[in-house]
DNA sequence: CTGATATTCAACCAATTGGTTGACGATTAT
DNA sequence: ATAATCGTCAACCAATTGGTTGAATATCAG
């Protein structure tokens, strides 16, 4: 079917995994300051920033001996429009939305 | 954290399940009648559909024999919450958006 | 050059996952 | 009463997951 929601998915269902995606949203980050707030070894947080990596949902550049990890909140268009099929999400106009929130963003 | 999430985004980190919840969006079913397209045994179909009821997916309602399943769309939620902190979406003002939600309903 | 830093790799481990089969309890039909 | 149907349970299996440690690689700094 859509074996990439699978990995999406699955990549999200880890509480570690969503805390770095959380942290990335500030800013992008190297992966040894990724893993400072964690208690698990350095090892563990590179692996599950390739779990992010398959996902899409980060992309990782190395610039000198640094790689930084990017977030990719586009991966999780799939994923959102996949469970807009349940719930009051359903019949939203889209465009209507977008409106809504281009206003939302001038108020802040 | 948030342990639910991870139970939810697991859960829907399966293809099979994912294609079970879209059988139930069309109405409530028997748990034969939702193994009959798989290709898998019925146990197999029988553990996925606990799955979906710790996430709180579906229930299960059991009268006579038959144990009817039934999608709870509110616990993906939680879930479209957590995602809307990404994207675009990331700073909306989710009272407002509320509101936002009421009205688009009502012009349906 | 040497040493420190950043990150991954490889091997390993315990726990979990998704599947199987066969037996079982509960309910319904003949 | 007997037989068929519905669904789960228990035991098992192979593959995957999330973690560890120690070595290896690559880059930067003194």
């Amino acid at each position: 079917m859509e074996p990439q929601l699978d990995i999406v998915f699955a990549a999200l269902g880890d509480a570690t995994r969503r805390r770095i995606l959380s942290m990335l949203l500030e800013d992008d980050m190297a992966v040894t300051d990724v893993a400072e707030p964690f208690e698990i070894s350095l090892a563990a947080i590179s692996k599950h920033l390739a779990v992010l990596t398959a996902a899409g949902l980060i992309s990782q550049e190395k610039r000198g001996r640094v790689k930084w990890c990017k977030l990719e909140p586009d991966a999780l268009r799939d994923a959102s429009v996949w469970m807009q099929g349940f719930g009051q999400m359903e019949s939203i106009d889209l465009d209507a939305f977008e409106k809504f929130l281009d206003q939302e963003m001038q108020t802040q």
